[in-house]
RNA sequence: GCUCGCAUAGCUCAGGUGGUAGAGCGCAUCAUUGGUAAUGAUGAGGUCCCCAGUUCGACUCUGGGUGUGAGCACCA
């Protein structure tokens, strides 16, 4: 006798053990149609798998994550699958499945074209209609090194050969393919039916740039097409929201040749730069730092001293002049120990908060550089705070609220949370660590908000705590970090005097909002697909007249915007009022201004917004109040 | 840095078996003074990314470089 719960509660009771499969007939012939693996008691398996004893099980179907996942994954042995048929001498090696699809990475002689994807992609439908049975047995590690040896898949070899042989490897055969892995997998090719070939890249073998290169195909796959085309849809939109793309239609900023990596910022972009950093000066004074300036060229022997120049030495510009070399600094924090240094500290002046607006220059690899994204020249909202072990977990805490505000203040309501701790190499003592990782422990969890758990993953220098926001389209982007610093002071002499006359180390806290403006404002720009609200338009509105005869007229309005400090101006061209209305909603300013005679005679606006509502007819008293309430609350209108 | 692709007017892009190129938008001039997403006409714009090589002749082919795109690796 077997009694089987399912995810409802309900029990069923068998005479003898069966399948998953089995007992999804038993349940009705619609799901075991739908059937795409089991959960028996918490555990991932396949439909074939036998249920022995008591156990909860639930049937998953492709509604379920996990089944999206299995299905996912059986694409990727489908795609290897429709590879080998046609070319094959390409050798399979792994195929994992990612955020919205998988990709498998295989040795070939040439690199995988556009049509070899599409030939590629036929091929997988053909195996998908053809339905083949997927079927999974287990086998030793030793014949299964002597198979794929006879198959002459080298890198299947050496996975097998560097997994523990315990209990019997498990492989997933369909047709004639076949391939290690853990599984579960669909019970049929047929399951399989939306996706889609994206793209193929070179991917380094062991993912490591001393191995050879491989030929990576990625794919996406969904449940269904219709899922698979909202799928495709987003991409377009990310595509459409490219800040590489809106920076040049909205004329925002530029690169060329002559300085790869480094950003021309135009009038507008500059403007948005300009408000942020405004916006980023205020919030240093409100909350207790002191804003520095330090030298672009610093003499090597502070960054031999720093350590840097140990590590970083390749990523560094260097410049020499008189005989001596200095490197134009890739960061601030030796800098700011310079400051700390100058004149005796006492615990009383602790914590000392010092913030620059730090420009620095790295020397980035060129295939890593991304638009606004990632670039060599860049402006870090960049502080530091000198404090003692036991000031951490208060200045931690200020700091995740300050975060949780300036990422509300531009619009991101969701944040994530990471805490890094000691990795294997590292400095400082046990109990260092074991102060600095609970004092930011307990400031993540004073703040009662879900965070997670990165072990190992800390600076060599000590813990940190990483934020990451999530973008409109729900992407990730990780901008602020507060890390805990206790080598750096040590190395460069920094100490302060205690209470009892002997002399500290002072900890130093390196801790940044925006990461860089250059990456933050790329952020903001896909964000709002350059619909900047209010307070960052860099115009705020355009006056527009009709005819010649109310250019004065539009001339006197923005005036007095302007002299109230709003960002606004005319456009008295030569040209009827649709085409400049169609070009400044092209250009998202967010408040168009209409003055005609009616206006005029009135002494009234037409006021209408970028999205093309119609917002009446108002005088300029009411429509700057309209404005001063957009910025003043960061509307996102 | 690695793999693969791309580089033509200010922008977005066409184009040709090797005989120096074209559209739309923008820009300029003229006409037009028009009420809420594109008024019309005319015109000016090009070392076809750079450097070598092959060739009678290279924007086109070959090699090298630079930049850039997707991904990998890297990211103090």
């Amino acid at each position: 006798m077997l009694t089987i719960t399912l995810p409802d509660g309900s029990k069923r009771e068998f005479d003898q053990q069966l399948t998953v499969y089995e007992l999804a007939e038993s349940i009705g012939p619609g799901l075991a149609k739908a059937a795409i693996a089991g959960k028996v008691d918490g555990e991932l398996v396949d439909t074939s798998f036998e249920i022995s004893q008591d156990a909860e099980v639930a049937i998953i179907t492709s509604r379920d994550q996990e089944g999206l996942e299995i299905i996912r994954h059986s694409c990727a042995h489908l795609m290897a699958n429709a590879v080998q048929n046609l070319f094959p001498s390409a050798q399979v090696t792994i195929g994992p499945v990612i955020e919205n699809g998988f990709f498998y990475d295989f040795a070939f002689e040439r690199s995988f074209t556009p049509e070899d994807l599409e030939a590629i992609e036929k091929e997988m439908l053909r195996l998908s209609k053809e339905g083949l049975t997927v079927n999974r047995s287990l086998m030793s590690r030793d014949e299964a090194v002597a198979m794929f040896k006879e198959m002459g898949e080298e890198y299947k070899v050496q996975i097998i050969e560097s997994i523990p042989d315990e209990q019997g490897l498990s492989f997933y055969k369909q047709g004639d393919f076949i391939d290690l892995c853990r599984g579960p997998h669909v019970p049929n090719t047929s399951h399989i039916k939306a996706f889609k070939l994206m793209s193929v890249a070179g991917a380094y073998w062991r993912g490591d740039s001393n191995d050879e290169m491989l030929q990576r195909i990625y794919g996406t796959a969904w449940t269904d097409k219709k899922e698979l085309k909202q799928y495709l849809h987003l991409l377009e939109e990310a595509e459409r929201r490219d800040h590489r793309k809106i920076g040049k239609k909205l004329n925002l900023f530029h690169f060329q040749e002559e300085a790869p990596g480094m950003v021309f910022w135009h009038p507008h972009g500059w403007r948005i730069y300009q408000i942020t950093k405004q916006y980023m000066q205020t919030l240093f004074e409100e909350n207790g730092y002191q804003e520095i300036n330090t030298p672009q060229l610093v003499d090597y022997s502070l960054w031999d001293k720093s350590g840097h120049s140990a590590k970083f030495a390749e990523h560094m510009f260097s410049v020499e002049s008189d005989s001596r070399m200095y490197a134009i600094k890739p960061m601030n924090c030796p800098c700011h120990v310079q400051v700390f240094n100058q004149g005796l500290k006492s615990y009383r002046d602790l914590p000392l908060r010092l913030a620059e607006f730090g420009s620095c220059h790295r020397y980035e690899p060129s295939g890593s550089m991304h638009g606004l994204m990632r670039v060599r020249s860049f402006t870090q909202d960049d502080g530091h705070i000198f404090c003692t072990e036991d000031q951490i977990q208060g200045e931690v805490s200020e700091f995740i609220d300050l975060v949780y505000k300036v990422y509300k203040d531009f619009g991101f309501e969701e944040i994530i949370l990471r805490l890094s701790t000691r990795p294997e190499q590292r400095v400082g003592e046990d109990e260092e660590w074991d102060q600095a990782e609970a004092a930011l422990q307990e400031a993540l969890d004073n703040t009662g908000r879900d965070w997670q758990l990165l072990p190992g993953e800390g600076a060599f220098y000590g813990p940190k705590v990483e934020f990451a926001l999530k973008d409109c389209m729900g992407r990730e982007q990780q901008c602020g970090t507060i890390q805990v610093d206790f080598s750096m002071p040590g190395r460069l002499g920094a100490q302060f005097v205690a209470e009892d006359n002997t002399r500290h180390t002072p900890v130093m806290l390196h801790r940044a909002i925006f990461g860089s403006f250059e990456r933050f404002i790329g952020i903001l720009i896909e964000h709002y697909e350059g619909a900047f609200p209010v307070w960052l338009s860099p115009i705020q509105a355009m006056v527009l007249n009709i005819t010649d005869k109310q250019a004065d007229y539009c001339e006197k309005i923005v005036d007095s915007l302007k002299n109230k400090g709003f960002r606004v101006e005319s456009d008295l061209r030569n040209e009827k009022v649709g085409f400049k209305i169609r070009e400044h909603t092209v250009q998202r300013i967010p408040y168009l201004l209409v003055a005609g005679d009616k206006e005029v005679d009135a002494n009234t606006v037409s006021v209408r917004d970028r999205t093309g509502n119609d917002l009446g007819v108002m005088d300029i008293a009411q429509f700057e109040a309209l404005l001063q309430q957009d910025i003043e609350n960061y509307s996102r209108t």
